[in-house]
DNA sequence: TTGTAGGCGTTATCAG
DNA sequence: CTGATAACGCCTACAA
C-alpha cells in the first residue's frame, strides 16, 4: 500500500472527502467530535496532502528552482547552502539545476524549472549568456526572478552580489599601501558583470594613488582552463609586484605557479585574491584574501525571492543589493626580508 | 497567459483533448494529417507537457531524491555532479536534500522526497542515523534506494562507496614501506560504515607487516568540529612518525596543525590523508592522498538506481560496488634530509 | 481514426 | 455542519 490520502480517511470514517479536507485544514466551522477523528486518524496513519496534487491544483508548487553554472565549486555549494537553509525554514523546496556554464543549457534548464512550475527562480547567469530575453519573458508571465553573483544589467531584476566594487578597491589599495605599484589583475571573462565590477574597483583604486592603468597587467582566463600557469608566466614578463586573483580557481593557481617559478611571496610579489576557500584558510597559503560571502548571497537571495512569490514585496522594482566582502590580510603587509612565511 | 495545454490546442485545432493526446505520443494509428497539425501547433506555441499532472496521473514523477549530509563539501558536491550527469542524460531530473548529519532531519527530507513522489532514492546516511528502519519500510513499498559512501550493512540494498578497505591498506602499506612504524590514525566517528572500512584496511596492513595495532593511535573527531589541532597535538604526544587523516577536513587540519608545530613533513612524520580536495592538488601540500572517487561514485550510484526504477534490474537485490581510489604521493617515499618540499 | 468518460489527490463552490 | 460536484492537465479504456 501507497501514501494513504484524504479518500482513504473518508471511506475508513464514513465521511466525504470534502469533510475530511475542511476537517484537516481547519477551514469553516466544522463538528469538532468530527474533527478530531479525521485528525486522529489522520495523525494515525501518517498522513501527508500529496504536494503534487496540490500543485496542479494551485499551479504553484513551493519549489524554488535555482540555477548555477557548476555545484561541484565551492563557491556555489555554499551558495546553495544559504538558500537552502532560507528556503526550508519557510517552506519551500529547492531544485538545483547546472548550466554547466553554456547558455544552451541555462535555456533549458530554465524551461525544465518553469515546467516544473517553480513559483521563482534564483539564478547566477552562465558564462557564455550574454542574451537575457528567455527570462525577461518569464518576468513578464509575472514569475519572480532573483539573480545573484553573475548579474545583468539587461533585466530589471532584484540582484544580489557581494560588493565587488569595494572589496577590489579594497584589495588594490592594500598592496598599494604595502608599497606595490605594478599590481597585475587576474580575472575571468569580462563580459561577467563581477568581472567588470571588479576591475572598475581596482581601477579606481589605482586612480586613487595616482598610478597608471596598465591594460598589459590585466589577463582574462576562460573557465575550465585549470591551467593559470601559462597565464601566470605571461604576466611576469611584465615585471609585476604583485598579483590580484578575482576568484578561487585563478588565486590558487597563481599561488601554485608563483611557487613553482620560485617567486618569494611577499617578498618579489605580493597575492591577493578574492576567494572563498575554506582549504586555503586552513593552509594558510602567504595570500591575503577577500572573502566572497556566499552563504549570506544564498540567504539573502532567498529571502528576497520568497517575498517576492508571497506578494511581500511589489514584482519588477529591480535594485541591487550588495553584500559586504571581507578582507583577510594573511601576508606582513610590508615586504620583510627573505624569510618565506608559510 | 501560462503555460499552453493540451486543451488549448484541441479547442485552436477542433479536436478533442484525446486526439491531441495521441497525435503527441505517436500512440495509436492517427491520421497523419492530423498529426502533423497537432505536432506543429503544439512546436510553433511551445507546448510542454506539464510534469506535474502526469506524476499525478502516472504516480512517479522522474525525480530522484538525494539525500547527503551536506550540500557545501567538497566530496559531496562533486558526488552530486556525477549523479546530476548521469539523471540528466536519462531524462530524470534530481532534488537535493541535506540531513545535516542529523537522524531527524534526516527521516524528515526522506519524507518529503517521499511525499514529492520521488521514483527513488540515493542516500549517504547523516553520521548520527544508526537506525535504518525509515529505509527498510520505504523498501517494502517498493522504492528503489541505492546507499552511497556512507551505508549500513542493516539494509538490504544495493551500496556504492569508494574501496575503503583497499584505499586505506594501500596507504598504510605505503608508509611502512617507507620506514614508518608509529602511525596515527585520525577519522571521524566510529559507527560510520566508512570509518571501520579505513580503519580495517589501516589494521590489516599493519598485520600484514607484523606491527603492532596500538589504540592510542587512533583518534576519532566529531563532525563540525572545525579545529583538528588539539587532537594532533594530543597525538604527537604518541610519538607517531606518520599520520593517516581519513578526511578532507582531517588531513587538512592535520597538515595545518603540523606546520604550526613546525612538525616537518616528511622528515618529522608521513602525512597521507583520504582526501578529495582539488584545492590542496593545486597547492601540493606534502600530503600524499587516496582520492575519493567523488564522481564515479555519484555516476555508479545514479546509474543503479535508475536500472532498479526502470526494473532492468530486481529489486532488493542488495550488494556492494566499490570503487577503486587512487594514490596520489607527494613526498618522497623515503625520508629526505632536512629539504622542505613545497 | 476520433471522441467520451473517468480518474490521479485536493480543494472551492454550492446545495443541502 | 456535511455532501456532491467540478476543476487542475494528462492519459487511456471504451465507445462510436
Amino acid at each position: 500500500m501507497d501514501a494513504i490520502t484524504i479518500k482513504d480517511i473518508a471511506r475508513a470514517l464514513n465521511l466525504s472527502t470534502s469533510t475530511v479536507s475542511r476537517a484537516l485544514r481547519d477551514s469553516y466551522e466544522i463538528n469538532p467530535e468530527t474533527k478530531r477523528l479525521v485528525v486522529e486518524y489522520a495523525a494515525r496513519f501518517n498522513y501527508r496532502p500529496n504536494p503534487i496534487a496540490l500543485s496542479l491544483k494551485e499551479n504553484r508548487s513551493r519549489v524554488i528552482g535555482v540555477i548555477v553554472p557548476q555545484i561541484a565549486n565551492n563557491y556555489f555549494s555554499q551558495v546553495i547552502n544559504g538558500i537552502d537553509a532560507v528556503s526550508y525554514s519557510r517552506g519551500y523546496q529547492v531544485i538545483i539545476f547546472q548550466s554547466h556554464e553554456s547558455y544552451e543549457r541555462e535555456l533549458l534548464t530554465v524551461q525544465q524549472a518553469v515546467a516544473r512550475k517553480a513559483d521563482g527562480l534564483l539564478i547566477s547567469l552562465s558564462g557564455s549568456t550574454s542574451d537575457v530575453s528567455h527570462l525577461r519573458d518569464l518576468q513578464e508571465r509575472k514569475l519572480p526572478i532573483v539573480l545573484f553573483d553573475r548579474v545583468s544589467k539587461d533585466l530589471d531584476s532584484l540582484c544580489v552580489t557581494a560588493d565587488n566594487f569595494t572589496g577590489a578597491f579594497a584589495a588594490t589599495e592594500h598592496l598599494i599601501q604595502s608599497g606595490r605599484r605594478r599590481i597585475a589583475h587576474l580575472t575571468i571573462p569580462s563580459y561577467i558583470s563581477i568581472t567588470q565590477e571588479r576591475l572598475a574597483g581596482y581601477r579606481a583604486a589605482l586612480e586613487k594613488y595616482g598610478l597608471p592603468y596598465d591594460e598589459n597587467l590585466i589577463r582574462y582566463s576562460e573557465f575550465g582552463q585549470n591551467n593559470v600557469e601559462p597565464v601566470v608566466n605571461d604576466l611576469l614578463d611584465q615585471s609585476p609586484d604583485a598579483f590580484f586573483a578575482a576568484g578561487d580557481r585563478l588565486a590558487l593557481g597563481c599561488l601554485a605557479a608563483l611557487k613553482k617559478r620560485n617567486v618569494a611571496i611577499p617578498e618579489a610579489v605580493s597575492l591577493i585574491g578574492f576567494t572563498n576557500t575554506p582549504v586555503a584558510d586552513l593552509l594558510a597559503p602567504p595570500m591575503s584574501t577577500v572573502e566572497q560571502p556566499a552563504l549570506e548571497i544564498g540567504q539573502v537571495a532567498a529571502e528576497q525571492l520568497i517575498d517576492l512569490i508571497e506578494g511581500k514585496r511589489k514584482l519588477a522594482q529591480p535594485g541591487m543589493i550588495r553584500i559586504p566582502t571581507r578582507m583577510i590580510v594573511r601576508e606582513s603587509s610590508q615586504p620583510v626580508g627573505n624569510i618565506l612565511q608559510v
